[in-house]
DNA sequence: CGAAACCTTGACAATGTTCAATCACTGTGG
DNA sequence: CCACAGTGATTGAACATTGTCAAGGTTTCG
């Protein structure tokens, strides 16, 4: 059985009371995949996925047999929020582990329960909710407003926000593969390699292999930003 | 006063008490706007908008002046949420009615008093919260892996079945201005009206300026449908 | 070492944008 | 009622961006 103290911990469900918690903790499972596993993940599976370590590809295939990422869940992101209340989605999606992972699994009619029982829990949820989706909005806007180059570019700088370095010239590490990356901010992988090597001549930044040094921030933000209609420079992580 | 039965009537807040229902009627203002009347919209406002009647665009501009649109509002859809747990946003927008337009205008810490204090209504809300999340999703695949064609159709697609009509021929309009249209669907107006004649020819539909007429359904869901993810054909509106 | 996966590059095709010109529609004032 | 201005829509031509395909380089890992 899982710690309570491990829940509570846990942002989205600190606020729980400690009998749900109690409940949450012996119901779920924490469950590690080393890298490049792939499992389904449908309406029937009943669970709900909150990410304790590393990174977790959701996606699924259109009918002309295309794979789309439907999201890439870090440290702290969850799925299957819409199976709570029976959400009609566009299933079926697939996970695949693209680095060591460590997933909590909690059954969908165990945080039915809490979240309809436990105000003060389903609040603070709706309100992490919130958060997730204004991320959405955010992306949304970068795909129909930004080009590839600029897409590439605002991600770099919300690693480097995420990192809270507020330094001016940093080195950082992608977090996955080039393929995948590019997949994500809606490109292929060849105009991603091509966009890198703008960014590199127009911002000074020097990549090689996954490994980034910035020698100028305020470059990079000053190339991005505004393209963007977010507050300069952003805090969306 | 707005009519407390009023309230009730919307599928947004039928479930709270009547205590709250009251309290909302009694702080809320029901505002109406003509054609093209802008305002901006700020958390400084404090306040939540939920759509009674008529299109209500919301956007801003990025810091090199270009015009985004942020979202455009149809009845029954709201703006104004993350106002209620204070979430950062990419502030300020504006907002412009693109029809004759009614508007619910609830002041946010009436709405938080009432989401913080009445848990059924709670959980109301953030079931209507995560179908506007699913759409959001959507729409961001679609940006990412469909082209101007393609969105369009899909638009169009949608437009005939939230008007449940499961006929195979049928007339509809479009709801506003092709140029907006195409700034929602993440493309230029050129490039919106030389992407509506690729649909004439491929999906044998007939346009005359807003008036779309369908000969045959099932050719455009077939045009469609396969380039996305959702079952075919999708019932998200 | 060798295979497999990932990444990069070049040449070219497809798609989308920009700019300018023109057309269609609508509402206004003479 | 018509002329006219203003807005929105369409089209063409030039250009920019992104995608596709093929080839070769690099890295990783057994």
């Amino acid at each position: 059985m899982i710690n309570v103290a491990f829940f509570k911990d846990l942002p989205l469900f600190t606020l729980a009371c400690s009998e749900n918690l109690e409940m949450l903790a012996k119901s779920s499972k924490l469950l590690t995949y080393r890298k490049n596993q792939t499992f389904s993940y449908e309406r029937t599976k009943n669970i709900f996925i909150y990410v304790i370590k590393g990174w977790l590809k959701l996606f699924k295939e259109t009918s002309d047999g295309v794979e789309t990422i439907v999201d890439i869940l870090g440290e702290g992101n969850y799925c299957g929020e819409h199976f709570i209340f029976d959400i009609a989605e566009n299933e079926p999606y697939k996970a695949q582990s693209i680095s060591h992972v460590k997933l909590l699994v909690i059954p969908i009619q165990n945080l039915r329960h809490v979240i309809t029982h436990d105000h003060t829990f389903a609040l603070n949820f709706l309100k992490h909710n919130l958060r997730k989706q204004q991320r959405l909005h955010i992306q949304r806007e970068h795909l129909s407003t930004q080009n590839a180059t600029d897409r590439i570019a605002c991600f770099i700088l919300r690693l480097c926000e995420a990192k809270s370095l507020p330094q001016k010239t940093l080195k950082l590490t992608l977090p996955y593969d080039k393929t995948l990356l590019a997949s994500q901010l809606g490109m292929r992988p060849e105009t991603f390699s091509r966009a890198l090597n703008n960014l590199k001549r127009k911002c000074g930044i020097h990549i090689k292999g996954g490994q980034i040094d910035i020698n100028n921030l305020t470059t990079l933000i000053n190339y991005v930003c505004h393209h963007c209609s977010n507050m300069n420079p952003c805090n969306v992580h």
